[in-house]
DNA sequence: TTTTTATATAAGCAAATCATGATATGATGA
DNA sequence: TCATCATATCATGATTTGCTTATATAAAAA
């Protein structure tokens, strides 16, 4: 199946995002399902600007996209990004994040949220 | 197809390797044929102890392998990593590297080997 | 042997990266 | 309107990265 011609500069670039742990798990966890930040705090052990700036640096990449409601502000992956089909290409390669998103459902941090 | 388990840290380790250009563009060239350190040299605008120093972080990883044959050493890429799979997936996304190679094969700067 | 060629390693440096604590913003609720 | 909660931004510092120059090693050639 080929691919979509991709600058090799481009690619590394995105490959360099994908290449931190933190900013990789929670592409695999968005890839599941969308989450708050809030929700993303209670997988990891890192302060909250760190999560803000690695969900910044995924957005301005264009992998990222965020949608406020209400108080909170979703992020989930962008699947019209150029770069979709190599992140869902790479991700397959992770494991499911099934044990964080029990995480963050048992902490349930954005409860008094309505939806 | 499913993939193979992989520790989401090793992958992050290994995704940070291919998220440089020099680095992806060497394992992509790679992919095409086996080179050796002076043929790389050919292709970029940089020094000699800096494609040495990211073949060996490669070599590192276990991503490519080396073979000294006289005063060369040829690096190829090494199909027994664990993550070999993986960097197949990601250069599938990557543009062919043959304007590279015929860069190579016209210097052709290692010529006086019996190769 | 000595020189040359190919490659690796070491040391040092500038830039990039990633975290932190403090603070700003923006929405909600009392 | 004021306090609170969720999130973003800012300033800073420690660490890592990737380069450069200088030098070491290893094989071949003279």
């Amino acid at each position: 199946m080929p691919q979509l011609a991709m600058e090799i500069g481009a690619a590394a670039r995105v490959l360099k995002l994908l290449g931190d742990p933190t900013r990789l798990t929670i592409l695999a966890i968005l890839n599941q399902r969308e989450c708050c930040v809030c929700e993303l705090l209670e997988v990891f052990s890192t302060s909250q600007p760190a999560i803000s700036q690695h969900l910044r640096k995924l957005k301005d990449a264009g992998l990222i996209q965020e949608e406020r409601r209400g108080q909170w502000v979703y992020y989930s992956l962008r699947p019209q990004s150029e770069y979709y089909s190599l992140l869902q290409a790479v991700l397959s390669y992770v494991p499911d994040q099934d044990e964080n998103i029990r995480k963050i459902e048992t902490a349930n941090p954005a409860a008094r949220c309505g939806c």
